[in-house]
DNA sequence: CTTATCCTCGCTATTATTGGGGAGTTGGAA
DNA sequence: TTCCAACTCCCCAATAATAGCGAGGATAAG
């Protein structure tokens, strides 16, 4: 690690605002050269907070026309636990090309390089750096720095969950034994008649489990509550 | 970052099988010169996988007791996102302190520091180093190396979800855009009637969508269809 | 011993979802 | 052009889910 990292590491861990998050990006981003570091979080509400680079334009764009539904980089960091090279997604689809092709008018880089990063409660969150150059440089570069970024990526989303406490601390709705089964037989697709036999209780009474699940995570109908179950990690299916 | 370090870093990404994740973890012990050195994979299904350096027997009484259940490092990080010292996790509740002493007792060292670590579908593991020391010198041991274990579990990680099975590559059947849109809503809490408001089309159709999804994923009902979606990250929520 | 949480079971009534049909339009691909 | 997949709309009857009440026993923590 170059010591100049170390340099970064120290000051992010000194940070203690929103504001430090956006002119440390800055910095970062002259510090290794390239055009756009950006950093962007998401949450099972579909509550989105960013920071970084990009052009203010290409970020209200970005929110107005819904892109995080079809950004590929998303949808790939998503799946993915290892970091992602721009140029290994699925770039074919029309809407995805167009998308592409907005995105470089409005400065964002043609490489990029996105690296995943998880939390509690199934907090989501990309640190992503972006860059106009050839694919050889590029490749240099990641080889080089991929490490770092790594890191730099995990020590920021550290300092930005502090920083937004309203959003990742949700009261913690942790849920009992037999609501995790409930939860976790409804995903497997089990009618309740058939989570109640496997649980080998009373439909009344799986009902009760359902509604106290669903309570706890804030749900309006079973679907919902299973949904919020998994995206924040509750059940593994 | 030490140069031993990048070292394993670089054996660990040459490793091709699980053995080689545990000649790793017991030649980083020794590296660190630390008592124990442990991954540790969960899923609330309560599979488990692992490698370190605990005896034997210390493993199968945790299972046997099913100590996963009470102990206060897994419930530290999986509500963290920070690495934890075990100094600062509660100990005070009968059941733990119990356990405390009968993992002591089975050669797990007094100190210990844990690292959450996160992947996709709510894949959760916890890297662990442990060692018998006064808090002091396990203070300054943490402090020096803090960020390579931090990225030591990473690529630990990263391997390990490799060499597991786990995850089955079913082909992904891409999903209509409607399709996606109505997956999406129903899984942020909108009911029928809610969805087919935002989408502006009729009941009937938004339904015509749900069964081609459900159809299309296999799936038993809309539950299981959100579900599958999710998991397979289809959809982003 | 008190409080709290979990687990278990019951009722009635209303609303939402599903499964079985069928049918017309569009836009892009072969 | 022809074909296909996607998008849109409709009916009817059966089934599943939800909302509102209720209650008792077990287990564990403070």
């Amino acid at each position: 690690m170059t010591p100049a990292v170390e340099t970064i590491l120290e000051d992010l861990e000194r940070a203690t605002g929103a504001e430090d998050l956006q002119c440390l990006i800055e910095s970062l981003r002259d510090h290794f050269d390239v055009d756009h570091m950006v950093y962007h979080w998401v949450n099972s509400n579909g509550d989105q907070y960013g920071c970084g680079t990009y052009s203010d334009a290409w970020v209200a764009r970005y929110l107005e026309k819904d892109y995080l539904r079809i950004d590929p980089v998303v949808s790939g960091c998503y799946q993915r636990f290892h970091p992602v090279d721009w140029k290994r997604l699925d770039w074919s689809s029309r809407a995805v090309r167009s998308f592409q092709l907005d995105a470089i008018h409005h400065g964002v880089g043609n490489q990029g390089f996105s690296i995943p990063i998880r939390g509690p409660n199934g907090q989501f969150a990309m640190f992503t750096v972006s860059h106009n150059t050839d694919d050889d440089s590029w490749a240099a570069f990641i080889e080089a720095y991929r490490r770092d970024l790594i890191l730099i990526a995990y020590y920021f989303n550290q300092k930005a969950l502090e920083f937004e406490p309203g959003r990742s601390p949700e009261p913690t709705p942790a849920l009992s034994p037999r609501e995790v089964d409930a939860m976790t037989l409804l995903a497997i697709g089990y009618s309740r008649g058939q989570v109640a036999q496997t649980l080998a209780i009373s439909e009344h009474t799986l009902r009760v489990y359902i509604e106290s699940a669903r309570f706890k995570l804030g749900a309006h109908n079973t679907t919902h509550a299973v949904a919020r179950a998994m995206s924040r990690g509750l059940i593994v299916v």
